[in-house]
RNA sequence: GCGCCCUUAGCUCAGUAGGAUAGAGCAACAGCCUUCUAAGCUGUGGGUCGGUGGUUCGAAUCCACCAGGGCGCGCCA
């Protein structure tokens, strides 16, 4: 129980009273015993379902447990009045007193109110970006990106024990075909004669990166390498010479720009894995090993699919692993037909380290393609670890860029597809990470140029900042009318606050004392964008706190000739403004101090 | 054909681990600036929660079926 979270303690107040009600009340009963806010303040604060769910366990009809409840209720300190209502709720109405007794607690408590405990004890791997670097990261790429590390910082704020990896697929025809890329820029650096056509004509597969953000990693290698990695007439080199050079000078000049790209969006992950380095260490081929001795390996012949089958489809052997037996639809392959590993195959064995690692939780950020990848990786995991970890995907669906209510068209081909830099560049880091979390990750979402950079309610951006700098402004403005009245934070923690007694001042401190477990919901929920809407909701109590002092002066927050009721409504102020800074924390934007 | 995701106000979306009369913003209409920033606030109208059944004291939420949209389905990653 988190001692900051009202509606916790509350709970544990009803439940303390329902066992004297119901003395032999199951566990899995009590779990279902909730505290919840009211919609309607006609049905006072809060409200409990506790009668209804244990009416069963309890042989006893709901109405006649809400009664006993009230009464013993009534007798708690913090609660003004209990009253049976409806089907069997039991609603509570607090003493304002017990809402105004969080501002002092979030005020000494900093960003860290609202902090939980659910995940103490639990380590978690969330993994997120994971492109193939191949290019510059694009917008996306960038929804993942930022759900990724809202998460990561979520579930943090929620007790979990939390690692950020990118997991680098620098492995496989992807990366081959680049260094190809990197080799005609390359060539073209040297002086080559050849044309691109011609270039294009021995690559095998054709050339597939034409951008031109590989003509430095040409020029580079130029550089260090002169003409030694061609022909004497600068033509195409045998692969042997130059290839697995040039790869890998490709990819590190890649991920460079990878992680400046991440710098920039504000992401920050503790661990880098390598495809590569995980094939050449031969962990796939020693999982499929392992995973052979536990029999859940055999050579086998696929089904083609329903519907759609393939024009060169062939029945074939493979080597196949046992994924029904977790769930799974098909068995599923590990090996290619040229006997090398699937994708797959690696990233069992990628996954059977990270649970060798010891997390208890692999949380996977992928993009909504992927979606029928995931049965066999739950599969695999599972398999893996004897069903001790957990394995998870957050799926992110695709992202539109619109301007001027027309989309952005995107062509990687001609290389005028959005950069994740550009999109920073034009609207900024924060504006980004916002509004990617203003839609649940799995449904599709139209990233707006001009609302996001709309000084409007419109932009939930805009509008939370808003909220955060006018607190600022407030608490400036009020360090000038009372100059020497200690007014940081953790002052404004031992001041009185009795004199918040007004509806939207209560109103606002019953959102901030929501925030808690909106933590809580949002990272069992693996719904990270839950915090931007709190923040927005807050927000908009905030302004409409603040619009009261326009229609009566005497509701302002500054009050010359009032320093002791300044005081208190400044510990409001400076309390939403912890939250507001708290929250965003978790989404990885930047409060702003003042607008401009 | 199969699997996963989605369908809520004219538009864009929330809906807190099944709760009471389903909520915001935009758009529409009506108000509020000698101010701690009107970059904002207040009010009004607008809904058979895709459809039909089921479970339940109670369903937008869970289950089944149907319709519409998206994604995926051996040697791509």
């Amino acid at each position: 129980m988190n001692p900051s979270d009202l509606y916790a303690r509350l709970r544990e107040t009803v439940l303390a009273a329902l066992a004297q009600i119901v003395p032999d009340l199951p566990a899995d009963v009590a779990a279902r015993v909730e505290i919840t806010s009211t919609r309607d303040p006609a049905h006072g604060d809060m409200a409990t379902n506790a009668a209804m769910v244990s009416a069963k366990a309890a042989r006893q009809p709901p109405a006649k447990i809400a009664a006993a409840l009230v009464q013993h209720l009534n007798a708690a300190p913090e609660i003004a009045s209990a009253e049976s209502a409806g089907p069997g709720f039991v609603n509570l109405r607090l003493h304002s007193s017990a809402f105004r007794a969080l501002l002092p607690i979030i005020l000494a408590s900093g960003e860290a109110y609202g902090d939980a405990t659910t995940g103490t004890g639990t380590k978690v791997n969330v993994e997120y970006v994971s492109a193939n670097p191949t290019g510059p990261m694009h917008i996306g790429h960038c929804r993942g990106a930022v759900v990724g590390d809202a998460l990561a910082n979520l579930l943090g704020k929620a007790g979990f024990e939390v690692t950020k990896e990118y997991y680098i697929n620098d492995a496989g025809a992807q990366v081959t075909a680049l260094a190809w890329a990197a080799y005609w820029r390359y060539l073209q650096a040297v002086g080559s004669p050849m044309t691109e056509h011609e270039f294009a004509e021995e690559v095998p597969g054709g050339l597939q990166y034409r951008g031109e953000y590989l003509i430095e990693v040409g020029k580079t290698l130029a550089a260090r390498f002169q003409a030694s990695l061609a022909t004497p007439d600068l033509g195409i080199a045998s692969p042997e010479i130059w290839l697995d050079t040039v790869k890998d000078l490709t990819i590190e000049a890649m991920m460079t720009e990878v992680r400046e790209d991440l710098r920039l969006l504000g992401v920050q992950q503790e661990i880098f894995s390598s495809e590569r380095a995980l094939v050449a260490s031969g962990a796939a081929d020693a999982i499929i090993e392992k995973l052979h001795a536990d029999g859940l390996i055999y050579e086998g012949v696929l089904e083609p699919p329903k519907g759609k089958t393939p024009e060169d489809w062939e029945p074939r052997p493979q080597t196949l692993f046992r994924s029904t037996d977790f769930g799974d639809d098909v068995d599923r392959p590990l090996r290619k037909s040229d006997g090398s590993n699937t994708y797959f195959a690696n990233d069992i064995a990628y996954h059977a380290d990270k649970v060798s690692r010891g997390y208890d939780v692999l949380i996977d950020v992928l993009g909504a393609d992927h979606g029928g990848y995931v049965p066999r990786m739950k599969a695999a995991v599972r398999a893996i670890s004897q069903d001790a970890v957990k394995f998870e995907a957050v799926l992110c669906q695709i992202v539109h860029i619109m301007r001027g209510g027309q989309p952005v068209r995107m062509s990687k081909r001609a290389g005028t597809y959005v950069t994740l830099r550009d999109l920073l560049e034009e609207v900024g880091k924060d504006a980004v990470r916002f509004t990617m979390l203003t839609r649940k990750a799995d449904a599709q979402m139209e990233f707006d140029l001009d609302q996001v950079l709309a000084t409007t309610r419109e932009n939930p951006v805009f509008y939370v900042q808003y909220a955060h700098a006018r607190c600022r402004s407030v608490l400036r403005a009020a360090a000038e009318m009372f100059p020497g009245t200690p007014i940081a934070d953790q002052d404004l923690a031992k001041t009185s606050v009795d004199t918040l007694a007004g509806d939207p001042e209560l109103t606002l401190i019953r959102r901030l004392a929501l925030w808690p477990r909106t933590v809580e919901a949002a990272a069992l929920a693996r719904e990270p964008h839950r915090i931007a809407f709190f923040l927005y909701d807050l927000a908009g109590d905030f302004h409409m706190l603040w619009n009261r002092g326009k229609d009566d002066a005497t509701l302002r927050f500054l009050q010359p000739d009032q320093p002791a009721e300044t005081l208190a409504r400044l510990a409001l102020v400076a309390a939403t403004a912890v939250v507001i800074r708290s929250g965003l924390a978790v989404m990885g934007v930047t409060p702003v101090e003042e607008m401009r």
